[in-house]
RNA sequence: GGAGAGGUGGCCGAGUGGUUGAUGGCUCCGGUCUUGAAAACCGGCAUACCUGAAAGGGUAUCGGGGGUUCGAAUCCCUCCCUCUCCGCCA
């Protein structure tokens, strides 16, 4: 959520940014500028009125203390009661509205933001290491996992339906591997502390990160009482609202978090986009790294946030390319965003295994995160930032496709042999 | 699921209908003292919104919502959360 005051007094800064997203200012921020003349002229009548029931309380507290009548002004207040009923309504109405409108409005691109009409305008910001090269016509991972025997997309759409996988035997070791290798790299060597995170949160959570009340499409509800709960969409969700309607220390920042958890996405939308394998799935897990910082230091952070996903790719040995999206790819909560995009030779293209982004104060303004610069007494909202870091589906589909032989087996990159106890995945002696 | 206790400012903790936005302590900030620091002492310190060029003025907020009352942190209803005991349970 944007700043109230700020999107007043830039409306046509905001509407810039807007049309650079891609979107129509005007449908947008609506009849954004009277509904704000209305809230603010509604408030002032409102409190007018309260002001004057005040002061006839306090007259009449006096009254009674000198044990003189008061009944003439005990029925002006009763009259003030009614009148003040009606204008508290009519300022809270306007109120709701023009959140509505507030909320509806994605965050402003940071300067440094590609300007851009599609995906087709992201820049590319640097590229790491070198495709595979292949004496045989490399498959992609479908084929890999069923002719090994570590994949089984069948049963699971028997047991649960379409996008939902079981991985066996040394594919479901591959998962393990892959998460803890990821986790012992950002724990030991990146700095950030382990946090294992509900996988079911309630609305305010969801609202806290933006993905309601815009977003509800994609997500799996969960009844429960009166009350629902949402399965997470991504452990951006718990780890930032870990701190949600919290001052933080200031000394402390910045906070880094990683967290390994599943991710629920209805994929409403989607329908025939990505069918073959398990590239877009109602289930995943993800390794997630979440920060909160300083605003004055939030784009060196993302600079290395991002590095410590790219770390991740290194170390496997996986062929990369870093995409700075546009204007017009950016999510909705985001200021600047960076996909990394792994080499699949499978299939012949890079594909999007993690993306990491800087929300500024957007995220942290709807979820009330704060801290208190030294030295002040006001407090100040963080920024909050996070990418995967990686995408384990994604990154388990990499490993297949790129570290393919010519025998069928899949060779295993040296840093993932501990986890996996194996130095390959062996095809299968038929 | 049953019974009970409790939710007050960044933190701890008073306060049961009338200048209580709220005593006190801690933290934090400024100052005095000190070679420097600590201690001690003095002073300051909630948030949001409306209004105003500013100084200032005003309104709301004691877990959330609703009610009683001229007036609610204080009384009533309801929801949420935390803690203790019992039951059940991985």
């Amino acid at each position: 959520m944007l700043d109230l005051n700020f999107v007043r007094d830039n409306l046509p800064l905001v509407e810039e940014k807007l049309r650079q997203r891609g979107m129509n200012p005007a449908d947008v921020l609506k009849d954004f500028h009277a509904l704000d003349t209305e809230r603010r002229q509604a408030i002032t009548q409102n409190e007018t009125l309260q002001a004057r029931r005040n002061r006839a309380s306090e007259e009449i507290a006096k009254l009674k203390k000198s044990g003189q009548d008061a009944t003439a002004l005990i029925q002006e207040t009763k009259d003030l009661r009614e009148q003040i009923q009606t204008s508290e309504k009519k300022a809270a109405d306007a109120e709701v509205r023009l959140r509505e409108i507030l909320t509806a409005i994605p965050n402003l691109p940071h300067a440094s933001v590609p300007v851009g009409t599609s995906a087709e305008q992201n820049v590319e910001a640097r590229r790491w290491g070198s495709p595979p090269q292949f004496d045989f016509k490399p498959k992609p991972h479908w084929e890999l996992g069923e002719e090994l025997g570590v994949l089984d997309l069948e049963r699971a759409a028997k047991i649960s339906g379409a996008r939902f996988a079981v991985y066996w035997a040394l594919g479901a070791r591959l998962e393990r591997a892959l998460s803890n290798f990821m986790l012992d790299l950002h724990t030991r060597d990146h700095g950030y502390t382990e946090v294992l995170p509900p996988y079911m949160v309630n609305s305010e959570s969801m609202y806290g990160t933006g993905q309601l009340p815009k977003f509800a499409s994609d997500l799996f509800r969960v009844p429960h009482g009166e009350k629902d709960l949402w399965l997470i969409p991504t452990a951006e969700v718990p780890v930032t609202n870990l701190y949600r309607d919290e001052v933080l220390d200031a000394a402390g920042l910045p906070i880094s978090l990683t967290a390994y958890t599943p991710c629920f996405r209805s994929e409403a939308g989607s329908y025939g986009k990505d069918v073959r394998g398990i590239i877009r799935q109602h289930q995943f897990q993800k390794v997630e790294l979440v920060k909160f910082a300083r605003p004055e230091n939030s784009y060196d952070e993302l600079e290395e946030l991002t590095r410590n996903a790219e770390a991740v790719l290194q170390q496997l040995g996986l062929h990369y390319r870093v995409m700075t999206l546009c204007t017009a790819d950016m999510g909705f909560s985001s200021a600047k965003t960076y996909d990394i995009e792994v080499w699949l030779p499978g299939q012949g293209l890079f594909r999007e295994i993690s993306s990491c982004s800087n929300f500024e104060a957007f995220q942290a303004r709807r979820a009330n995160i704060r801290y208190r610069p030294e030295g002040k007494n006001k407090t100040e909202l963080v920024h909050t930032l996070n990418g995967s870091a990686l995408a384990v589906g994604r990154t388990w589909v990499a490993i297949l496709e790129n570290y393919q032989q010519a025998d069928g087996s899949i060779r295993i990159p040296e840093a993932l042999q501990p986890y996996m106890g194996a130095d390959k995945i062996p095809a299968r002696s038929t």
